[in-house]
DNA sequence: TAAATACTGTAACTATTGTTACTAACAAAA
DNA sequence: TTTTGTTAGTAACAATAGTTACAGTATTTA
């Protein structure tokens, strides 16, 4: 674990709170599809991502989801932070997009540790930051584009997260994704394969114009 | 200055630091409708709300805007903590909704107190958390609910922070604000008032339904 | 007072999104 | 192989939202 932490976290920690973080985290080896956090549940432990992705999710009062965002390599779940520190229960779902690798740090070392270490105040307001600015553009991305659009912007961003052209997903799974319905995602995708942006495929889609 | 801050602050922050503020801090008091931040300004100092409501706008690219939320006493715009400490470009537009009063404290400060006061980071990281739930709530009320709910929403939501079921406000202002157009506002409100949940003048709407 | 401007109401039409229903292709399980 | 379930394509229609156009009323300005 050593070794990830100072490959990926290395530039940003000093030595001494790359050594506490050895001390007190846990390593953990997730695969895909897997639901790290739960709305409404209490976090006890944070993670620091090390590889893979993680998508977040929004829910409505009918249990439909919408996604907000995907959490890539050296970033945190600044929910999460949020929820520790407030002691509050989580507003949002976190699901592994790929196989992740993940180092879980406890609560109470968190808190300690931002008065201790200049660099974790900064990675934490940082983090908070960075999310702010998420949830900014999931904002945008809802409110001012239609839904071919965001669409083809899911299908971009999903594509780069998982760092291949060729994404696995059905149209009822991307439908839920973005909070419509499936046949709207059907038509849309084949308009898209239509203009040459896409190609489909059973189970799987190409984009061609990333 | 003093009286103001012990009123509002005095049961959060220690007397220590409430001196502090007292000596850095300006006090203003701002009239509605004045831009206080504007999209890709620099921050030079944060304001910490003592009375008042101030309106969080995003915008598009064609410059038409969106709500994002309102501010209240006792608040602050973590967006601006978020710029400061990032050292970034505003990412919103701030605008007093009603007559304002609030104390400007300067950026260097911000980041010198963090590690000085406990309770000025509680401050700050509890900003943090309720900028972000209020992020998630306009999502919500933007990706899940219709354009009639969403009117009734914000129509309630101004009611609220202007202390009056009376709000004064034309159609073409709220389609702005809701990012919509004129027409539709109209209409919609029409429908709410055959509904009986509001009452229509030139100029100010009576909400019966709060 | 007359003219110009701002605000609201409404009709008619278009575009976008959501819903229901049905078909066909494919894959996994019995 | 037959059955069952999953996935995708498409048509037809409904609901919601956006656009254009115009009229009437109130308010402000010349």
């Amino acid at each position: 674990m050593l070794e990830e932490l100072k490959q990926h976290y290395g530039y940003m920690f000093e030595d001494e709170l790359i050594q506490e973080i050895n001390n007190v985290g846990t390593y953990k080896e997730i695969p895909e599809g897997f639901k790290l956090i739960e709305i409404g549940q209490y976090i006890k432990s944070m993670p620091l991502l090390v590889s893979g992705a993680i998508k977040i999710l929004r829910e409505d009062k009918d249990g439909d989801e919408l996604i907000l965002y995907f959490i890539e390599q050296g970033d945190t779940c600044a929910m999460t932070l949020s929820c520790c520190l407030g002691n509050s229960k989580s507003e949002i779902r976190a699901v592994t997009e790929t196989d992740t690798k993940l180092i879980m740090v406890p609560v109470a070392k968190m808190e300690e540790w931002l008065s201790k270490y200049k660099t974790w105040q900064q990675f934490v307001l940082q983090s908070y930051h960075n999310r702010m600015s998420e949830l900014l553009e999931a904002i945008d991305t809802i409110a001012f584009l239609k839904m071919d659009k965001r669409l083809f912007k899911y299908l971009k961003d999903k594509a780069m997260v998982n760092h291949s052209d060729v994404i696995y997903v059905t149209h009822q799974q991307i439908a839920s994704d973005l909070h419509t319905s499936r046949v709207v995602i059907s038509r849309l995708l084949k308009t898209l394969e239509i203009d040459g942006k896409i190609e489909l495929n059973r189970n799987n889609i190409k984009i061609l114009d990333l």
